[in-house]
DNA sequence: TTGTATGCGTTATCAA
DNA sequence: TTGATAACGCATACAA
């Protein structure tokens, strides 16, 4: 492995000389420059980005933090992501958690050790405080709503998207509502719960935790939702299905089922996926790309923003 | 940000002995070591990982190259690789191409600048040729049939894939068949087009060019086949539909306009997604997450090894 | 058991 | 326009 040095003894020049036609910066003559260019090709030369890192601080590389890159939602995301920061001539490294604490610690980790100049958490198990520590070592931005805090973020208002699909259900003439969920904790969740407490408060309608299902990721998970359904005493009369995936599988296994949509189960998905349009399903758009694209601009960007995303009810046939 | 450097000075030692107790070696007194731990706490102090990197010439990372990162395909395949890095303290930098050469350049480009160990190539537009010019840069190891190589590979055998579907279809009494691919180009879609015709001409049956038909990726892409189909004067009876999610599409539109499936339309779905098992989607088992973790493992591995994964073909309800 | 000195490959500073 | 040389932060051969 040829080095910046050899290259400086072969066009016998000096290595600030390689240094600078390697980075066209001026103040070279032609002459040289040619001697030098010469010898990057006769050697086959390549610059070890390490060095360049180490000697610049920077990586050009972020981390992405996510829990499942095999879900719709955060696929999309991450896509969104991807593009932008091709655009803007960054890498990214991939931290996939299953949510689990230690590997967002990773990724953390890496920003603290400046292999990673920011890190994207688009979905997190550990404590804000853990994050917190880690702010002075780099530019964390969040996908969950943090305005009070010291972090840049893109989010959707899950508080308010919630109630608004509970009212459209409400006015529908649905009463006993329902919701599927990934998980119950997470700031997003919590959101959504205080919406439908609250919603539930303001109609007098009695909360009932089994309408609660949590768990809720994929397509085959709308099988599992509905056996449950099936088994309750009083079951609920529509669904606020938090992934389109899930309500397409709630969807499909009611139409095997001979289960009437939405006269005996009404659905409304999130996300606005392609398959939502497919089966004609109600749901909420959620511009998940252009998020996507956001969380990286903020990544890179010296300024703290917080950038609220407005969302769309879609009416379909489901609700 | 403080260095070993200070540490040494403030603990009182060498640098040496900083850097033994950094990274648990032997010979340094319990006293020092407690010197230099308390040095470490009182500073907050961090490894610069890219220091580290330049001094011993290696990253634990590994570049993984692929078109689509939410297609079904390859977040299975992807969550596989991720799942064993983890476990062998690999990081994974992502090059989500969309089959643009340029993208998968990047990649290349890492693995000679030294900023990534080796790469795998999930699915590549660029020559062979290209590839093989980086072979000296660090390991590459490819997701198909490359034996003949000087790389490692896991891959399925599509050839043979192929052509045990479509003796599958022709037992059954289908001659009209047809297919649905990702894209034309690419190794594994050459030998499966070669299957194609070495079944049509062993059977005598003629070949339809507009059989063959091609951008089917995604859920919503089946409906774009069946109006393609049903555009046909001759349609075909039978379709290999090489991604489950295309084929739910299809059994979608199809349930949907009330074409009967398998009377009048069969179809075999390839991967094995859940989605199939749900719609009841004759398919082909592919163990994605498996054949992840034995492309890391390559990755990782001194040997060069070709690893040939079995499939298996799953009957269900649609052919 | 400890420390000195050097190498890793670049970029940046400053003097010429 | 050029080049010596000092960072950058760590690992390690070698000497003590």
């Amino acid at each position: 492995m040829t080095n910046i040095k050899d290259l400086a003894k072969i066009a016998r020049v000096s290595v600030t000389t390689v240094s600078r036609v390697l980075n066209n910066h001026p103040y070279v003559s032609e002459e040289k420059r040619m001697a030098v260019l010469k010898a990057i090709k006769d050697t086959n030369y390549n610059k070890n980005i390490n060095a360049v890192h180490l000697s610049k601080g920077k990586t050009l590389m972020i981390g992405v933090v996510l829990p499942y890159s095999d879900h719709p939602y955060f696929s999309l995301l991450l896509k969104g992501i991807a593009n932008e920061a091709l655009k803007n001539n960054y890498k990214l490294v991939l931290f996939q958690t299953d949510y689990l604490e230690q590997r967002e610690m990773e990724a953390l980790e890496m920003l603290k050790q400046k292999q990673i100049d920011s890190v994207i958490i688009c979905s997190r198990a550990s404590d804000w405080k853990t994050i917190e520590e880690h702010l002075s070592f780099g530019k964390i931005v969040v996908c969950e709503n943090m305005t009070e805090r010291h972090v840049s973020s893109t989010y959707v208002d899950h508080y308010k998207t919630f109630l608004e699909a509970l009212e459209f259900l409400f006015s529908k003439g649905y009463e006993k509502i329902g919701y599927c969920i990934g998980r119950k904790t997470g700031s997003n969740s919590l959101a959504r719960e205080c919406a439908y407490r609250d919603f539930m408060n303001k109609h007098n309608l009695s909360y009932t935790a089994e309408y609660i299902i949590d768990d809720c990721l994929y397509f085959e998970d709308g099988e599992k939702v509905m056996k449950k359904i099936r088994g309750m005493v009083e079951p609920p009369e529509a669904l606020l299905v938090t992934s389109d995936q899930v309500a397409a599988g709630i969807v499909t296994y009611c139409h095997n089922n001979h289960i009437a949509i939405p006269d005996e189960l009404a659905i409304i998905g999130f996300d606005n996926e392609p398959i939502a349009k497919l089966m004609n399903i109600t749901t909420i758009h959620i511009p998940l790309e252009d998020m996507g694209k956001s969380l990286f601009l903020q990544a890179v960007s010296k300024e703290r923003t917080n950038n609220e995303v407005m969302i769309k009810l879609i009416e379909r046939g489901t609700a």
